[in-house]
DNA sequence: GCCTTATTTGGTGAAATGGCCAAATAAATG
DNA sequence: CATTTATTTGGCCATTTCACCAAATAAGGC
């Protein structure tokens, strides 16, 4: 697979979805079962609308999936692969910190 | 594992360094093994400069490790484990592309 | 219908990002 | 030692990102 220029985008697009700290945070909880925006709020600490933004992002890249009940909308994630992704991002990360090589 | 402040940029850390789609492009092709910093600068189409940095700053996020043999610096990928880690994001990637929902 | 609660949207500003170019560094070669 | 080749560094500029705030929307309850 040659890998268009659209597809590695849009892959990429998934990979910056979990690729800042308040989202990533969001999503780790979101292994535990699905969650409101309010409580998204309160774990990551930051105004109600930035999480919002957040959560929107992240759906449009495909990493969420949502649902209203009553006044509040449930995000939940859109695959349960995110253990093995993690365990991987764990090995790579500053397991080296190698701030000079060459 | 409560995952510190630290741990959750680290981890964020990581997976930006994935999330850009030339720096996408140099991890697949170093799926396949090393290459130097003119083989990726054809790849990726962009200034060899420009490359450079993006796998600078691959490295200090513990993506990548790099030596340096003769007059070119070889660079990898620090861990084995990047062919799952894509499955994943292949099985997001604009799986849904649900642009409305709630 | 009016109030309250939950969420999104639009605007703004500061900071980070990603590209290019030119200059600096490092190693090999004549 | 001067030259060539590979790479990095620093500067600059345009764009994107991420935070906040205020205002808009949606649903439920009185």
């Amino acid at each position: 697979m040659p890998t268009t220029k659209k597809k590695l985008e849009d892959r990429a697009a998934v990979i910056k979805a979990l690729g800042h700290p308040s989202r990533l945070l969001i999503a780790q909880s979101l292994m535990k079962g699905e969650r409101c925006v309010c409580d998204l709020k309160d774990l990551v600490g930051v105004d109600m609308s930035t999480v919002s933004k957040h959560l929107t992002l992240m759906r449009e890249a495909g990493v969420l999936n949502c649902e209203k009940r009553g006044l509040n909308i449930y995000y939940s994630l859109a695959c349960d692969c995110l253990g093995d992704f993690l365990r991987c991002v764990d090995r790579l990360a500053c397991g080296g910190k190698k701030t000079t090589c060459c």
